[in-house]
Order: structure tokens, then sequence, then C-alpha cells
DNA sequence: AAATGACAAAGGTATGACCTATGTTACATA
DNA sequence: TATGTAACATAGGTCATACCTTTGTCATTT
């Protein structure tokens, strides 16, 4: 085996620049973690790692450097790289997110999310109210009627697609960079309702004013109008995913 | 210079274990791109590290690997690695989180900190008082108690100490994974604010009473006491920073 | 039983080579 | 002149190998 001429990573060699092969690997190596193939305190050695996807050492040494820096391993001299115990891992890291979210511990996922939606939505509807620049306002408020119009016509598909940019949106104009860096797990939170059949077949009515009144309060910068309404979206998030 | 004998990384190399070299380059190459040392667009090559650095390809490859997975920087064929605009840093790595505090920027982390803070720490209170353990719900309450001794005493250090404690155990009481990780950024916040000089010499009773009646009322299992009381000890903390 | 020292395993680091994608430039063509 | 195209050089991607350093483990000694 001089060169990685037999298919390393396992991967299926169909289409031509399908992805960097560390990344692969990464991906590869990170869902087994999540899923709990690989226990914590599981002990692996670059040589294992060499072998199991068929790489060199630099790219085991890549790999584990980032699954490192993600606190799902430590590695140790004389020891090897060791799966590190969940509570350690840095779960706000997208990776990892998406991983969890495709492995069968996703509901888990979910529930920690939506969590931390009514956690940071109502507050980022308060800063956009005190800050949001005034495109941003209108276009809030635009989206807030298209949302009404989609979801009377039932196009949910649409619905979604315009609900995903209106909480974006929002993130984005709430000043706070963090809550940006929050939108991308709030889109896959929403997608994964419509996708999963939580969604009624037509958004409730009192859903769609309450978008209206966060967009109408954000545009009139009023903070704890905003705040409020954002609370009773979130009510609705909360009931419809049978939360207390 | 055929081995890295000449002082890498800029070390004083005073004390004998350190750190490992990747960790410095890291921290070093990390802090100069939050710092805006490095700015967004800016261009570099793994020749530019290994000499600024003087380390080997290796070691100047792993850290971009790192820094590539915080989305700090990307790297492409014939291009390099390039800094990434700030929109689009892992701004929840904790490694980010803390170059970014040891900035120049420190203030803009501390208030976009602050207001995750506002918006988490209700929600983790509520969720504790559903789902902390019977141990937990103990401690909380000794916790609170031992805050007011020390807080009736004067003794900043040791509160400040019991503090973090408090709002860390209320974290991970909260039974979401995602809350218990920001465990380190709020010590961190609590801990800025007493070595800024921003709290009170005494802290204020109504700060000692919210946080007796958040642990009451995690005690009791009541979820809404304790989250408008967690909103108490938070609008203390709001106006001391003078947030609006 | 405890301290000590030899040994070996495994990561840490350094080099050097070759592959491959891709920006750039120059040239040829319409 | 504008545009498509082919050659070229650059810089990361990947691999192989070698040596250093730390640190578990185990046998030896006291």
């Amino acid at each position: 085996m001089s060169t990685a001429t037999e298919n390393p990573a396992g991967t299926t060699d169909g289409e031509p620049g399908a992805q960097a092969l560390h990344l692969r690997v990464l991906d590869a190596l990170g869902e087994a973690i999540v899923s709990g193939e690989l226990a914590p305190g599981r002990r692996l050695t670059l040589d294992d790692l060499q072998q199991r996807y068929n790489i060199s050492r630099t790219l085991a040494r890549d790999t584990m450097r980032v699954l490192e820096s993600m606190n799902l391993v430590y590695s140790r001299r004389r020891v090897g790289i060791v799966v590190q115990d969940p509570e350690l891992w840095n779960v706000f890291d997208p990776k990892l997110v998406r991983w969890r979210l495709a492995s069968s511990r996703r509901a888990e996922q979910y529930s920690s999310l939506t969590e931390l939606r009514i956690a940071v939505e109502p507050i980022a509807a308060a800063g956009a109210a005190r800050r949001a620049g005034a495109a941003e306002r209108r276009q809030l408020t635009a989206l807030a009627a298209e949302l009404r119009r989609l979801g009377e016509a039932g196009e949910l598909e649409a619905f979604l697609k315009a609900d995903i940019a209106f909480h974006s949106l929002l993130l984005h104009s709430s000043g706070n960079e963090m809550f940006k860096a929050l939108d991308g797990m709030v889109a896959e939170v929403l997608s994964s309702r419509t996708q999963q059949g939580l969604m009624p077949f037509k958004p409730r009515p009192e859903a769609l004013e309450a978008h209206e009144a966060v967009a109408a309060a954000v545009a009139a910068g009023d903070a704890g109008t905003a705040e409020t309404a954002m609370h009773h979206i979130l009510d609705e998030v909360r009931t419809a995913m049978g939360l207390p």
C-alpha cells in the first residue's frame, strides 16, 4: 500500500469533486464519537486512525487536532487519543450540532436547541428593537406580511423559507454577534419541525399575529413589546413540541 | 536553522513545562487575528507561518486546521490561508472568547456575553426548578445562604467565588447541555466585574435576596418564580453595567 | 512494600517529496 | 479589440519517514 490508491476513507468515489479528504475523515470520526460508537474513555492511536481510514499520519493528526479543539478528544503521549466525556464537548460548535442532529440522539439536540431559542430569541427581538437598522425593520415587517399571506394560502414550503428568513434576520438585527451565530441552528430546528410534520397544516392565526406584532414592535423601537411578542411565538413552539 | 533550536514561537523559555508548541502558536495566531492585527481578507501562506513562528510545516498545518475549524480562516489552493470575515467566526468557541477577552475588543465581548446571560440564565433557572436533582437543590440553597453571609461581611473575593459557584451550578442543574457549556463564560464575566471594580463594595441587599429567591424557587420546583427571580438578578447586572 | 531505574509505546515535531487544483499570463483566434 | 484557450507557476493537499520527548509499565533493588 504505497499511496492511497485503495479508495481511502471508504468513499463511494462516485462524484468527482466530492470533498476534501480531511473533511470526510473528520465527519466520519465526529459522527462515530457523537453516536456513541466510540464511547467516552475509548482509546485510539494515530496508527488506528491511519488504518481505519487508510490515511497518512498527517491527516490522522489534522483530524485529531480539530477534534481536540472541539474537546471531543484529548491526546496524551504514551496513551493515545481518548474520547472525552460529553460534558466537556464544545456543544456550540456547528459541526458538532450537525453530527448530533444526524445521529440517533437528534431528539435531545432538538430540545436543547429549542430551549436555547426560547431563551435567546426574545432578548434578540428586544435588541433588534433598539439597534436594528431602518432597512432591517422594513424587511422584517415585509417578511411578517409575507408569512401571513403564505400561511393563509397553506403554502408550507414557502412559509418555512420565509419563517427561517424572519428569525434569521431578527437574530442578525439584534446587534449581538453571539446571537447572529445561532442563525444556522435556528434554521435547522425550524426546518425539522416542518419536515417531521410537527407543523399544523396551516400555521395558527395566533402565530401569524405574533410575528406581525414582533415586526411592528421592532419597527417602532419598542423593546419590551418585541420581547413579549416573541415570547408568544415561542410559547406556540413550546406547546407544539409538548414541552412544559 | 536545521531544527527549531532558536527558541521557536518566541517563547521566553523560562518555565520548563510551559505548554505544547502547537498551542502557543495557535494562541499567538488566534490573538493576532482577533485583535485585528491580521485583518479579514489578509492572506497568509504556510511558509509565512513557518517563518513567522519558526516552526515546521507540520505545526503550521495543525494550527491552520484548527483555525479553519473555528472559521477564523479558510484555505484554498494556490491562494493560501485567508482570514475570514468576523461575521463567520464560531464566536461560541471558548478559545475565541478567551482571545477576544484578552484583546482590545474586550468590552464588546463582555456586553455580548452579558446579554447572553440575560437571555439564558432565567430559562436555565426555570429548567433547574423542573429538572434539578435533590442534591443540587440543597447545594443551591446553601450557596445562596453563603452568599448572604459573605456579602454582608464584605468578603468580596470569597463572595465572587461563591457567586461563580452559584451560577455555574444553576447552569449545570438546568438539564440543558448547551446551557452547561456556558459556565466558563459566565464565570469569566463575573470575575471581570469584580476585578474591574464594577461591583459595589458590598453586594446590594436586593441582589442577595434575589439569589435566595432563585434558590428557594428551584428548591420548591417553581419554575416561573425561579425565572422571574433570576431576571431580577440580571436586572441588577444590567443596571450596574449601564445597559438599557 | 516501597523506591528506583530501564524499557517501550505513542504522540510531538521536523523534512522532503510528489500530487493537484487554480490563479495568472501569454498567445492565438474570431 | 475582445475573447477563448493553453501553458505555467504557486501554494495547499497528502504521503512517507525519521528522530525527539514524555510517560506508563514492569522488573529490580533496597
